[in-house]
DNA sequence: GGGCCTGGGTGATTCCCGTTTAGTGTCAGG
DNA sequence: CCTGACACTAAACGGGAATCACCCAGGCCC
């Protein structure tokens, strides 16, 4: 009596997967999952079914839902930190460095915004602290890369106010603002983008610095 | 708990029958519980507990759990609201309208961060754009009463940078991104709460506001 | 009074969700 | 040929929101 096949609809179903490789689809399937759906639309069995295993193939690999989802957070994570790292040598103006690092990151929540939502808004509520660390430990070699530049700027004396800890976070929170209030809450009629980004950043720049 | 909110059968003929009262009282339930315990530990069934009925019986007064939830949002902004009406009729210059609004509107979030991520943070993202009308169509009019002395020092030539409506935006979204932040990662070492709204003020409104 | 509608209330049920348990088949190596 | 690790699975669990098919008390109108 044995029950042979009797599950067709699980197409093409991958007979092997070793190791790492099987880790690698499931962040992808994933990924794009919960770059079209969101943290509550990517659910473990969506993933799974993407992918072609049964869900709890899933627990092979990661902890738990959340660990995926960060993972792919911190995939982002690193493409922004790269970026921070890449324009804090290059050989400009402290200012200048901050002006781009900003417009950076906007660009990047502007292009990611569901993963920006889940790195940067809390938005899910329920993953705890712990399951952060990795991500937040990233996020602030990120921001100690940003903030570089903001405390050469102090150091010479140009902060209008504040500390450079506290201008630093409020830069950050000034851009954060923006993009967090456009990306989620998309009914509301909101100035272009471009302009908004290009207000922001003219806007905290000369009210925290000086010009030279 | 014993049942001593029964109801004698007085008051001959209501129209609308006690539903109010039942109403109000699952909403101060739901309010306590949300604000200790946040959107997801505000569960339907935890809310009837409290109030002593089915989880059954909220749907007599509720379409649905978010429906609950937002309509403790919406009393909320109904007192940020009213902030900003009485703020607008002083007899005060337009930028001092526009630093005490500001100024009310972080600290109402700092005091109540709960019900600020409910309603401005897009907390969960899977409430629909529509469920949020009424919650939306009240923060509109919050934003109305603070972007009319916006216009106001637009049209003295006082803006330094993008129009009415952008600045307006960028000034809001400055002060929602500090607070949206200090109160979504509160484990990030952050400057005092008084500072960080010191300099955002500060910073945002020299930025784009010309002193006279 | 007797029928009848109405509206708040209920327990059981449905449908998902994340996660756990108890296994199954395969294969490398001693 | 056994053994154990490995990749995987089906089934189930517990808990969420929401719905269903009912109850039952009271007001209304002959």
């Amino acid at each position: 009596m044995t029950v042979a096949l009797k599950k067709p609809p699980r197409s093409a179903r991958k007979p092997k997967g070793d190791g790492h490789m099987r880790r690698g689809e499931i962040l992808a399937a994933a990924e794009k999952i919960f770059i079209a759906e969101g943290y509550a639309g990517a659910t473990i069995r969506k993933i799974a079914d993407a992918v072609g295993v049964s869900s709890t193939a899933l627990y092979m690999h990661f902890r738990d839902k959340d660990q995926i989802l960060l993972e792919i957070g911190k995939e982002a994570i690193e493409k922004l930190l790269s970026i921070n790292v890449a324009l804090s040598q290059e050989p400009i103006d402290a200012v200048e460095k901050v002006r781009r690092m900003l417009d950076a990151y906007m660009r990047f929540a502007f292009e990611n915004p569901n993963t920006y939502q889940l790195v940067f808004c809390g938005s899910n509520e329920a993953i705890s602290i712990e399951k952060q660390q990795a991500v937040s430990d990233l996020g602030d070699r990120c921001f100690d890369e940003f903030s570089g530049p903001i405390r050469e700027i102090a150091a010479a004396g140009r902060l209008k106010t504040g500390t450079a800890e506290s201008a630093a976070q409020v830069l950050w929170a000034a851009c954060h603002g923006i993009v967090s209030l456009v990306i989620t809450k998309p009914s509301r009629s909101w100035a272009p983008a471009e302009e908004l980004m290009q207000v922001t950043l003219d806007g905290v720049m000369h009210g925290l610095i000086a010009d030279r």
